[in-house]
DNA sequence: CCGAGTGCCTATAAACTTTAGGCAAAAGTA
DNA sequence: TACTTTTGCCTAAAGTTTATAGGCACTCGG
């Protein structure tokens, strides 16, 4: 009886895999048993529970997501990084809706803060060295992109753009140029 | 045997209740029926399954949220409107996240269509005649201001903002101020 | 007041979650 | 090599949820 070779990180990317196919939602331990040929039982083993599953392929999204994102912004600054950045969000939900999603899940601040999550604002604040944003509005800037970022992405994903004309690839382009001048002409308070 | 006096709008309405108090994907037939002392078989006789309640319940959450922006926006234009039509998601997602959540759920395109969301994608185009934002740029705009409200509420909601210093709502005022100014020198193509 | 319809019931089956305990393969030790 | 320890996946089993089918009794129109 040859065994299955089962492990923590390869049941999350697995997991993660499962999600793009079928929804996060759908995610249980019973349909990831099947994709090894084992027993759902086996997979307690390396898993506390399916909540467990869920947040192990949330922060391994995260991680992702973000290694992506610091890659894209290696060696680049200003509009060009903010494009950069944004394009990685926006291409990863779209090559991977179910990661995407995991990505959203609700997580304990705990764990929150030691995943990569926190990396996703530093590098959206780092974007912001490329402009003059003062000092006091840098964590308002932040949250502006960073809404506009996952509000966008989260919107189209959903299919919130799918019905008026302008394709929701011109749409971004567009905004990102409205973004970037916004930025380099941010108004004094 | 008394009846319990189960329709499917009551169990939509309960199921918004329970959503708030226990996450919208803690939702199920069995701990709807639960709430109304009833077994779970006899609720199927007001919806066809599990999936049917959840998209009642996300079409119900869509509907009142629309009614609360109409009314918001009665009356009102320009900035005034702009801040007002954002509170009332703002303060929907906070005062029932459950409900929130199930407004983010994803419908099939007829479903859509035929949901409130047309209505919220008209209020926020309603919103921009208070501006001169250029007619090219109007679907743009509008999906700037959908992306960036919906993006700031659910990451709020998710506890992205809540390690930082400034308050959430020390932001989302100074955005929206941000976004007014935007709006009014809107950047020709 | 009676007949018809429908509202909620019981019974049942299948799928998923989770715990407990067992056996055999793999890894460590001499 | 042989023996022990560890660990990986198993079976068994109980509890929960979804869903269907069929039945009884409450309610309402006549």
């Amino acid at each position: 009886m040859v065994r299955a070779g089962l492990s923590a990180e390869r049941l999350t990317q697995a997991g993660a895999e499962l999600a793009d196919e079928v929804g996060f939602d759908q995610v249980t331990v019973s349909a990831l048993a099947r994709r090894f040929d084992v027993k759902a039982a086996s997979l307690y083993s390396h898993l506390r529970n399916s909540q467990d599953l869920k947040v192990r392929i949330a922060l391994f999204a995260l991680a992702e997501l973000a290694d992506r994102a610091a890659a894209a912004l290696a060696g680049r600054a200003g509009r060009d990084a903010l494009t950069a950045f944004a394009n990685v969000y926006r291409d990863y939900a779209r090559e991977h809706p179910g990661r995407y999603a995991a990505a959203q899940l609700r997580l304990d601040p705990e764990t929150a803060a030691a995943s990569a999550g926190v990396r996703h604002a530093e590098m959206v604040r780092a974007i912001l060295r490329g402009y003059d944003v003062p000092e006091p509005d840098q964590t308002h800037a932040v949250r502006l992109l960073g809404s506009f970022f996952h509000g966008y992405v989260s919107l189209e994903a959903n299919g919130g753009f799918s019905h008026s004309a302008p394709e929701a690839r011109e749409s971004w382009a567009r905004l990102l140029d409205i973004l970037d001048a916004l930025l380099r002409t941010w108004p004094a308070s």
